[in-house]
DNA sequence: CATGAATGAGGTTTCATTCAT
DNA sequence: AATGAATGAAACCTCATTCAT
C-alpha cells in the first residue's frame, strides 16, 4: 500500500502538462528527443520537468504507465458493455488505429531501453484484454485453440507496424482483415 | 549511373570490417549506440569509420542496404528453386526467427529517422516476395485477394514484434500459424 | 549597534535546528553538501531555512560565529578557573582533538569563500586564548618570546591537520609533543 | 607495470597546457572551480580536458599526482646535495612558503572528497622526506625520538595553515621557529 | 511564518564530426 | 588511406534561490 503523497494544485497541473507534452514531443520525435524539448513544451522549466521526474527514464515510464492505464480503461468498457462478438476485433482494430496516428508509448519504450518496471499496470491491461478474448470466444466469433500471449503478440507487431511508412488506412484494414480471418473458427 | 571507384585492397577489408562491427553493435545496443564503439569493434580508429561513411546515417543506409541484399538473394533462389506452396510461408517463418534472433537493421532504419535512400535495394527486395506470393497463390496455398502489400505489412510487423522480450519459439510458432491461417484460401 | 529583532518561538527553535543540523550535515559532506540537505535534516522545508539564512553564505557564517561563541566561552573558563601552567596546553589538546573528530567549521568557512565577516567572535576568541597564553608564560611554562599570533597559527594548523586521514590519537600525542617542546622555555 | 601508451606530441602538450591552467585556476577559485574554466585557459576546447581526464575527480587526481613528483624530485634532490643539518629544515620552511604563495593541491584534494589514490606518488615523495630527517639525526639537528609520522604531520599541518588568511612572511618564520625549536635536541 | 514547487543558470559528460599528423 | 586527438554543440542533471499558496 502506498501512500501518494496528494499534491498541491499547481504541482500536479505541472505533472500532467509535462506528461502531455511528453507524449507529444516523444511521438514527433521519438524518444531521444530533448528533455528541454519536453520542458519548453510543457511551459515549464527544466527543474521542474526533473522535480517530477528525476530522470528521463522515469519520464518515460511514467508515460507508459499512463498510457496503459487508459487503455485498461477502455478495454474494461468493452468487455462489459459492448457486443462480445465483435468487441476483440474492435479494440484491435481501434488500437491499431491509434498506433499509425501517433508512435505509441509502448513503442516508445522498446526502442529506449527503459526497464520495465510498469508491471501493475501491463497486468491490469493483459487481463482486461483476456476478457475481451474470453468472450469473443464464447461468442462463437474467435477459434477456441487462440491464446491469450498469440492475441498480444499480433496486436503489439501490427501496432507497431501501423507506425512505420506507406501504411494508409486501407492497407491497415486489409492487414487486419487477413488477422481476423485467421482468428475467425473457420 | 555512379561510377564505383574501385577501392584499395586494404580499404575495401575495412569497409567490410566495419560493416559487420556495425551490425553487432547496432543489434546489441540500438541504433543510439556510440559510433566509436563501432570503430572499436571493427578494430579500426574512429577516423576510418568516417572516411568510408561521412555520416552515422550513411553506415546505417549502408547496412540496411547490405541486409536487402543478402534478404534478396535469399528470396530469389527460394523463388526458383523451393516449393511454391511452401515457400512464401518459409520464408516468412526464417525471416521472424532472424529478427528474433537479432535486431534487424530495417528496425534500425525505423527507429534512427534515417531518410530512406535505398528505393533499389528495397525495391528488388519487395519484387522478390512479390514472385513467391505469386506462385503459392498459382499453387493454390494463398488466397488469391491478397495482395503484396499486405503481405509486406504483415512480414515487417511480425518480425519487429519477435525482437521483443516474451516470444519464445513457441509463441512465435503459434503466432505465425494464426496469420498463416489467414493468408490460406479457406 | 543592531537591535536584534525578539523571535517568535517556533521561529527560534527553527533556527536552531538548522544550525545543528548545518553542522552535521556540513561536517559529514563538506561545504559542498546541498542546503536541501540541510534542511531535510533539520524537518523543516526548504523555504525556512532561506528565510532564517538568505544566503548559504550567511548560513556558514552564522555556524562560524555560533562555534566561535562556544570556543570563547570554554576558553574563558579555563582561563579563569584553570591551572595556568597547563591551561593552553589542555586548550589547544582538547581542540586538536575536536578537530579530528569534526571538520571545523573554520575550515568550512576556508572552503568556501566565505568573505570573513565574523570579525567580532574571532576578536573575542582571540583575546581569550590571549589572555590563556599570557597566564601561561607568567607560570613559566611557554617561552616569553612567543606571541599569540604564533600559537593562533600553529593552533589553526594543526586542528586542519587533524582532520586528514591517518592521524591516530597516537600520531596526535606525539605532534603536539613536539609542539609543546617548541614552546617551553628550554 | 603499467605500459604507458606514448602520446602524440599535440597531445601530450595539451595535457601538460590543461594541467598548468587547472593548477592556476583551482589555486585560484578553489576546487569548484569549474571545468569550462580550466579549458578556456587552457587554450583547448571542453572536449579536450574530458578526453584527458574523463571526470574532474580524474583531473584532480592528476594535479595530485604531478605536485607529488616534483616535489619528490625536490626532496631527492635535498638529500644528495644539500647540508644534512639543515636540509630538513630548509625543505620545510621552503614548502610552507609555496603553500602560502598557492593553494597546494594537497588541499584541493582534501577537501574536494576525492580518494586519494596515488598512493604510489605519496610513498616516493614520503621515502623522500625520511631521507631528510635520517641524515638530520644523524648531523644532530633533530631529536632522535621523532619519527617520521610526526614530521609529516607537522609539515602538511603548518602548509596548510600558511594558506589562511592572515600569515605574512614574518609569522610565518616565527611558528616555524618554535616548531623548530621542538624538533631540535635541547 | 512555514511550505515546497518553480526557476534557470551552470556543471559534468557524451558523441558525431573534423583535421593535423 | 589510416590514425586518433580536437572540437563544440547539446544532452542530462543539480542546486541556490524565489515566490505562490
Amino acid at each position: 500500500m502506498t501512500a501518494i503523497k496528494p499534491l498541491r494544485a499547481d504541482a500536479r497541473r505541472n505533472r500532467a502538462r509535462i506528461l502531455v507534452a511528453a507524449e507529444v514531443v516523444f511521438v514527433e520525435k521519438g524518444p531521444t528527443a530533448s528533455t528541454d524539448e519536453v520542458a519548453e513544451r510543457a511551459g515549464v522549466a527544466i527543474g521542474t520537468v526533473f522535480r517530477h521526474f528525476p530522470t528521463k527514464k522515469d519520464l518515460l515510464q511514467a508515460l507508459v504507465k499512463d498510457l496503459m492505464l487508459r487503455l485498461t480503461d477502455e478495454v474494461t468498457t468493452l468487455a462489459t458493455e459492448a457486443d462480445p462478438a465483435t468487441a476483440l476485433f474492435d479494440f484491435f482494430t481501434r488500437m491499431v488505429d491509434q498506433a499509425a496516428a501517433k508512435k505509441t508509448v509502448v513503442d516508445l519504450l522498446a526502442e529506449s531501453g527503459v526497464d520495465i518496471h510498469v508491471a501493475q499496470p501491463i497486468q491490469s491491461l493483459r487481463e482486461a484484454i483476456g476478457q475481451l478474448l474470453t468472450r469473443a470466444q464464447h461468442a462463437g466469433a474467435v477459434r477456441t485453440d487462440v491464446g491469450l500471449d498469440e492475441v498480444l503478440a499480433l496486436l503489439t507487431s501490427t501496432s507497431q507496424g501501423a507506425l512505420h511508412a506507406g501504411w494508409d488506412p486501407t492497407l491497415q484494414r486489409r492487414t487486419l482483415t487477413i488477422l481476423f480471418d485467421g482468428l475467425r473458427p473457420c
